[in-house]
DNA sequence: TGGGGTACTTACCTTTTGGTTGGTTTTACT
DNA sequence: AGTAAAACCAACCAAAAGGTAAGTACCCCA
């Protein structure tokens, strides 16, 4: 029941996007999705050598109860783990082809006066 | 002559857009100039009173950096700064309404199973 | 019994980001 | 000479984000 006092800039959607899209590694973490049905954990680790396995599971914790992305477990053996896009999570899909163009606007103009 | 050797994660385009809106305050900033031409420094502060001068500096001069706002100094008395979308800036406008409708639908989902 | 594979977790540390406070400069007005 | 307004800077500090290294749990197979 506890009522957190929040301030405007908190309860802005537009920020609520940028936690999604922002930092280091999540928006990587999705663009992998692109073209790829479901995921595992070992897939994402060699798809993002750079990223630590902390920082991974971080992420997908995140993105997973942002509900970005769903995950099933499969008690086999060995353990196996499926993570995907939900259909929230494959509206952000568009945002990196958005993001890359402008990204690309950006070098062009780069240095100049 | 320093030659950076630069990883593929840094000249990524997708990157450059996300240095550009990433952040706590630069979106803000941008979104202040939608619908008005010009804006000046004390105007900023006022429609953003919660970012410290300090920030709005910071911000402001990697914005202009960036080409993403023009700044026009007039030598009158007082000293009077004007900041302006450039051309390039214009088209960072459309992502904000964009990444307002993802936030809704984030909060749609909020605490659902 | 012990090594290997998969999917994590934890403790600790460094780097980056943002906030606070108190300056500076220029010009004008009184 | 003193004060004020506008724009900006710098030193210092705190908090958040990210990196490193090691360990856990589960099961299998040799």
């Amino acid at each position: 029941m506890e009522k957190k006092e929040k301030k405007l800039i908190d309860t802005c959607p537009v920020r609520k996007s940028l936690d999604i899209i922002g930092g280091k590694w999540k928006l990587l973490i999705i663009g992998q999705f692109f073209g790829a049905e479901m995921l595992r954990y070992g897939d994402l680790k060699k798809l993002i050598p750079e990223i630590s396995e902390k920082m991974l599971n971080q992420e997908l914790k995140f993105l997973c109860k942002a509900n970005i992305l769903s995950k099933k477990i499969f008690h086999e053996t060995p353990l196996r783990v499926e993570y995907a896009l939900t259909d929230l999570g494959k509206q952000v899909i568009p945002f990196i082809g958005m993001l890359a163009d402008l990204g690309n606007k950006l070098e062009e103009l780069e240095g100049e006066a």
